[in-house]
DNA sequence: CGTCGAAACGGACCGCGGTCCGCTTCTATT
DNA sequence: AATAGAAGCGGACCGCGGTCCGTTTCGACG
């Protein structure tokens, strides 16, 4: 036994092999999906490309849709970087209606973009928590910033909701309407929610 | 070559013996979703249950998910009844404003009881479509009844859009948010909306 | 170093959704 | 009633996601 007490519950840290395969393993699938497109990506696919066994995909990545959502997470990472840091209107700097506006036109842009691979990354993944609590809590921000008063979740997530996958796909797929006027009917829903 | 000329062209008629098979196959998966659960039918399951070839399942019902969504339609059809001549003020009878926060609630709570149902139905499926398109036409006519002006569909589609699955799940199942806080959020937001 | 337990590995294996194709059944027509 | 060919049928078959477990590798400790 070592002689340290565990102050606070880590994780588990993770061996050295295993940390290197994870790596291989991300970077294959990263290299296949865009090189073959989502659809074609296989887990033994990803696995051979990866040169290690099938069992240790799924011992890192859950499943195919955990694989995905963290080949996902890899732009929305960036995305949120730009959200936070970037240049105005997007980032900081802008006045908070104009931030509000450009957060909703980038994030629906950006779904589009990926829609394919939110698709195979599927709902129940831990993509949810993080992305989905991210894009909250900013809008619930700024909302703050623009003197909005009332339950902020609730109104970030009604919000958020119109620009979610499933909705977005129905409009453009099925409806066939134009990115202009989704634009457009969300900046009416915010202008109507914040009252301006 | 028969006599009459295809004036429209019809769907195909479906032969006698085709019908009786979907009627049992329809029948068998209802059966068996009540019984055991949504995730415990499988296609060969309900193919032995209706006492048909596995082939006719995927003949009749495109895929796992058509099949789900046309369990699911079942009592998606019922509801729709119910707004359209139930009791107020889900149905005719009552004030807009009241029939259509009255909407919103039971949608609500459609939507979480068949949680199962509809992710097992899938986005993609021909469910969409339908049940989607009712909602929106039904919360499109309140919204012109309350004298709101502006882009209806639009914005029928952004009141609609925070009571899909995909967000409720989040909000129950992932952030432990009440039902009546969901609610409340909901009715705020249709007030702000039309502007009362 | 050598040792030892835990963690990780890999690939054979399984179940299920979905397809395919040779055989059967229906129905329109005479 | 006979017939022809289209529509339907069924179950063997396939590929993929996911599991299991005997073997290998790591790294903490003496």
């Amino acid at each position: 036994m070592t002689h340290l007490l565990p102050l606070a519950d880590e994780p588990a840290p993770e061996r050295a092999d295993a940390a290197r395969n994870r790596e291989a393993i991300l970077a294959a699938a990263l290299r296949l999906v865009r090189t073959r497109g989502v659809g074609c990506v296989t887990m033994d696919t990803v696995a051979a490309e990866a040169g290690v066994g099938k069992g240790t995909l799924f011992r890192r990545f859950e499943s195919r849709e955990g694989l995905m959502a963290a080949v996902l997470n890899e732009s929305e990472t960036a995305w949120q970087g730009q959200v936070i840091s970037g240049p105005p209107p997007l980032g900081p700097g802008a006045p908070p209606l104009d931030r509000l506006l450009a957060f909703g036109h980038s994030r629906l842009r950006t779904n589009l973009t990926h829609a394919e691979l939110i698709a195979a990354a599927g709902r129940p993944g831990a993509r949810s928590a993080a992305a989905v609590s991210f894009a909250n809590m900013h809008v619930r921000y700024l909302l703050g910033e623009l003197g909005v008063t009332g339950d902020l979740l609730m109104l970030a997530t009604a919000l958020l909701a119109p620009l979610e996958m499933v909705v977005l796909d129905q409009q453009v797929n099925a409806e066939h309407i134009a990115l202009e006027r989704i634009e457009a009917g969300w900046d009416d829903l915010v202008r109507r929610v914040v009252g301006a």
